[in-house]
DNA sequence: AACTATTTATAAGA
DNA sequence: TTCTTATAAATAGTT
């Protein structure tokens, strides 16, 4: 882009490359930022020039980005090996991720959302359930009725 | 760059973002590749989209880069490596756990129990979700007896 | 997935 | 270096 076409190759002069490396840079930089904005995504980039000089950008922090980037690859990795302290961890995870989407799906039941699986005798009892929780509010609405009116008497 | 300009700020359109995600993805791995190329220099970008999946491009090897990232940071002690994974997950399952805890209590209340920390109008609400989600169970009814009177005919 | 009208990035020049 | 500008490249909206 400019006012000529270059070949994506080592640029060979090194201040041309020193200039062009500060211009690039820094568009690079700016499009991992507006990437992260626009599309809500968490993006890390390190630069090191051939100087060893460090440029960062990280939409989140680079720690916990790098850190992520080690859990994915670790997952893929499906290392079996003795039960490490990670391992423990990633189980409990595991087991916590199935009971919240067990509760979530009796939770949408509740709402009265998610019938398609349930049978007609589920379905009774459903609705039971719903009765008994009715009452259980109705219940409760009518002792701050009271409270109320002892209130405003 | 395009036929209209555009704020920098989140993509609402979420068909539109994951377009432009797409897009600009590309777009930033292939400046990212340029620039290690043209100048030199040793270039790690992650991203992750906001469904959790992994895009990378690293001119050597992302472990190395990582590490040299880190070296170059230990000045400030931020030493980041997969030991403290541990905590990571460390805070997924409290978070895990905490969201579960939260379920759980909304959860009680569709079953008319735990009612003692609702007001009047969180009673109020309550008993119009479960009315809800009667109706909603009880349709589901109809439409099982509707289809057993048809068998049986 | 293609196609363009525009915007944006940037190579070269000052 | 920093600014300018002509041109290449990226991409937003459209089909």
């Amino acid at each position: 882009m400019g006012r000529g076409k270059i070949a994506i190759k080592r640029i060979d002069d090194s201040t041309n490359r020193q200039v062009t490396f500060s211009k690039r840079r820094n568009g690079l930089l700016k499009k991992a930022k507006e990437l992260a904005i626009l599309c809500d995504a968490e993006v890390q980039v390190i630069i090191f020039s051939s100087t060893n000089k460090l440029y960062e950008y990280s939409s989140s922090s680079m720690t916990s980005g790098i850190q992520r980037y080690n859990r994915c690859k670790e997952e893929n990795d499906q290392v079996v090996n003795s039960t490490s302290d990670v391992k423990l961890w990633q189980m409990e995870v595991a087991i916590l991720k199935q009971r919240l989407q067990n509760l979530h799906e009796a939770h949408r039941q509740l709402m009265g959302e998610e019938l398609c699986g349930l049978g007609v005798e589920e379905l009774h009892k459903l609705e039971n359930q719903l009765e008994i929780s009715l009452q259980g509010v109705r219940k409760k609405k009518v002792c701050f009725h009271l409270i109320l009116n002892i209130e405003t008497r």
